[in-house]
DNA sequence: CTTAAGTGCAATCAATTAGTTGCATGATAG
DNA sequence: CTATCATGCAACTAATTGATTGCACTTAAG
């Protein structure tokens, strides 16, 4: 899983991620791990890993202000990730699309065959 | 992670399950998991689980045919996890352009009050 | 300087996961 | 019918993961 795609996808798999990561969309001047573990159910140190896990994946950026470290979101991560999807799932679309139109060909010349 | 997007993540962070999909997309008449076992480096018993993992998060679907089961892919799954994806990025991407402005703005209000 | 706030590190724990193996079941070709 | 091929099911193992706790370190504030 060392894989730079399987890191991103591996932490956009777990909803507090997710939510975390929703949360730093919404504050481009970044927030605090402590600050974002004031209203979570979990402990501070779980929000750290969180974040990390966010920061070695693209999808956050860590930064020390004084004695505090600020996460702000960063998309590049995201947008790769969406591009390899969505680049998928087009090839697929153009696949089906050529294998509709060979049962077409096929269909039509042995009527015509006949 | 019962969540419905977090499968779908979930089942895309492993390379081995990306690869999988990714086979099944070359071929829009399915592949068995007996078949595609041959040339992978992991027992048929794990691809299998790969498989249902896909389907369970909607990238794969299977189908009995006779005593195979043919396995192909589905996008809709991927296309709504890229659309998340990409939904967020444009989302930061307005807030950092409305927060660059705001910044000009209180800068060039305090140049013109002074 | 002393205190308190924010962070970092490490050990620990339970649950999940990727993988294996062995055997049972079901459908098809001779 | 019988042999065979593709699946299905279950138990088991090792590694990973989400989360916790306790303590040490650093920086700012009184």
């Amino acid at each position: 899983m060392t894989d730079d795609i399987s890191t991103v996808f591996a932490a956009l798999s777990d909803p507090t991620r997710r939510r975390l990561f929703e949360k730093l969309l919404e504050h481009p001047r970044g927030c605090t791990a402590t600050g974002l573990a004031e209203d979570a159910p979990v402990s501070r140190q779980a929000i750290v890993k969180h974040l990390q896990l966010l920061a070695v994946a693209g999808l956050a950026v860590a930064r020390r202000d004084g004695r505090e470290v600020r996460y702000r979101a960063s998309t590049d991560a995201a947008e790769h990730a969406s591009t390899w999807l969505s680049t998928r799932a087009s090839a697929w679309d153009r696949r089906i699309a050529a294998l509709e139109k060979s049962v077409r060909d096929d269909r039509s010349s042995r009527t015509s065959g006949s």
